[in-house]
DNA sequence: ATAAAAAGTTCAGTTTCCTAACAATTAAGT
DNA sequence: ACTTAATTGTTAGGAAACTGAACTTTTTAT
């Protein structure tokens, strides 16, 4: 109910070390590449503290040294460090995309390693056990030490990772993270499909920190980053505006409601009515941008949002599309303090979720929050 | 543009004492007493560690020692220890009501120990020399040592304090807190008056840390709270709603656009309206109420949020108005994971802006952010 | 050649926490 | 009444993580 306000566990001494080596791995994530001293005038630590580090980090095989630095002046030339990108393996699972259930290897900055997938049946339901089995065939595939698991899901997802999606897969209250950390004892995080493409998207993407992500497909859902934080929710539902009504006289919703956004501008709806009337194509998807793009304007306005990604097939989210979307905002938008917000495709193809669910695992090290 | 994620900044072992200090204080804040051992039981740190912080607290006149426990059982009684309220004073200043700018001293529970007034002149204009001048008076009145000044300040504000609102103050790009801190030499806080509110809201009203509040006046302006924290947006516009266009064919605003939110449901207009229209007032609110309620829906379905307080007059903010806008909105938002949404009167009264403004001095105490 | 600058290390010192052990107090059982 | 057990808060010693000052090595400029 009430989510807690930013962090209410203790400190100790270590958890200092934890922050700092967060801080230095940030400065370097992706492809940075950084001498000690570089390290130290930019995180405010002292050379000292930066060595101690460095040299736990390089133990771990996170860092590795590429060489010396160019010298711009008198002085002794530095060692430049920078991740070593394959210091871990990374599994991503991806339970959201109809008619697949996919998974990968990723190594630290988020490149493919290894891909499988297991076409569904007809019904698209994923027995527990065929996640195992996708679990242990991708950790063969590990080329390095593995250091977690991310996985998205549709549904509600809790902040303990258990799934709550009677639509699509059938689970109702299925304990994810238990399952797949009882087989392995590896960290897992579960998270909502859309909720981890928008975390895709800032790191792998544009690097925003504020944004809204919206995904059209076969319903529609958002993620939303605000201060670079993901936006959860009170219930864990943020980000499912696929059953908000926004036209009340609209068409009735498998949901029992009339005029729901997914009842009107769902992937399946808009190319069916493009079928239908393949001469009025554009005047098709302009209405639907522009209808999005109203939905959105208030969302927008009152958390100041500089840009919304949509995702989905290009059939549908193209710049027809988006313009009219874009259009429709800056519009109602327009003032001398604001900017003119940004709609465009997500940097990310269908990768996007595998790719959120990797970068779940790796915060674990760049982000300074953890416990301290 | 992009704003950080995350603490960036580095953690030292003195972050550590200071994170910790700001758990104990946020258990015992406003008025629960405990004892050492019970702290050190809620808060996962060794007795050893509290009794060192807790020495500290008293020394500073942040805690005080109030008799012993109750006895549950064998072993010895601990001393029972709460929040000292009057180990500092607070100055706020509030310069969002209309015709009037107003100045408190308040106690670290955000008790009222003193206030002040200035009528305003019709222009509403305040010279900066006025707010020199209400601080000095403030300044005299404050019984305790003084942990920094408030403000609460219409218009967008600056991450450091400078207030840009050409529109009422007439100030453009003013360093508030530049001029307050250089004349006490105290930290000084500046933040938007609704953003205040719902800090205020928060800390002295419900305790929800997932909140939107809608303050109706001259204008509409909003505050949002996600999982505790303020946000403000890419350019610190967030909660500036008051002229996003929701119905392109309604009426002239005087920003230039057309059907801005504020032209259709500030207090002003409304009350014009039922000042016109006698014998209609219900159905005037009940529509207003509605159409509040219509476009903070999606907001509240996209975030997530389990309740909207709206503060304002109570002529437009009463049962009628906020009860159409509570059915608006979960008739849009009901589904079967979501609980119903509740729309009501923010607790607080006219103080809230100055409520607000204190509690982002006393922030510093009780928020375990700050460096680490 | 010499001086100045920069990188990275060594060493001593501070802060903050922890564990273990202890003294003081309280209640309950015999 | 006396013993036992539980609980509170303190003292003493130790570990982790930082800092500042000084040192070595390397590099450029005069």
């Amino acid at each position: 109910m009430t989510s807690n306000t930013g962090n209410l566990s203790k400190a100790l001494p270590k958890s200092v070390r934890h922050h700092n080596r967060a801080i230095l791995l940030r400065l370097l994530y992706p492809d940075v590449s950084m001498t000690r001293a570089d390290l130290a005038r930019a995180s405010g630590l002292t050379r000292v503290a930066i060595s101690d580090i460095v040299a736990e980090l390089l133990g771990e095989h996170l860092l590795m040294e590429v060489g010396y630095s160019k010298s711009t002046g008198p002085g002794k030339r530095g060692r430049l460090l920078r991740i070593n990108p394959d210091g871990r393996s990374i599994l991503a699972l991806d339970l959201s995309t109809p008619y697949v259930f996919r998974g990968a290897v990723l190594n630290l900055t988020g490149q493919v390693v290894a891909r499988e997938e297991i076409p569904l049946t007809a019904d698209g339901k994923v027995p527990l056990d065929l996640v195992g089995e996708l679990t242990d065939s991708l950790m063969q595939r590990a080329t390095h030490p593995v250091m977690g698991i991310g996985v998205s899901s549709p549904g509600i997802v809790s902040a303990e990772g258990v799934v709550d999606d009677a639509t699509n897969l059938g689970w109702v209250q299925t304990d994810l993270r238990g399952y797949l950390h009882e087989k392995t004892g590896l960290e897992v995080t579960v998270n909502n499909d859309a909720n981890n493409e928008v975390l895709a998207e800032r790191q792998f993407g544009s690097g925003q920190s504020d944004l809204l992500l919206v995904h059209l497909g076969d319903g529609v859902g958002a993620g939303l980053l605000v201060s670079g934080e993901l936006v959860t929710g009170c219930n864990r539902a943020a980000g499912e505006i696929g059953h908000v009504v926004v036209d009340p006289t609209g068409p009735q919703c498998r949901c029992g409601k009339r005029g729901c956004l997914e009842s009107l501008i769902s992937v399946p709806k808009l190319t069916a009515a493009m079928d239908r009337d393949p001469d009025n194509l554009a005047s098709i998807l302009r209405r639907a941008g522009e209808l999005l793009g109203r939905v959105l304007t208030m969302p927008a306005g009152l958390m100041d949002i500089p840009r919304v990604a949509v995702l989905g097939d290009s059939r549908v989210v193209n710049r027809i599309f988006l313009s009219a979307m874009e259009k429709t905002m800056n519009d109602a938008l327009a003032t001398d303090f604001r900017r003119p917000l940004v709609v465009d495709r997500s940097a990310l193809g269908e990768d996007a979720a595998l790719l959120g669910a990797c970068s779940t695992v790796v915060a674990d090290l760049i982000e300074p929050d953890g416990t301290v």
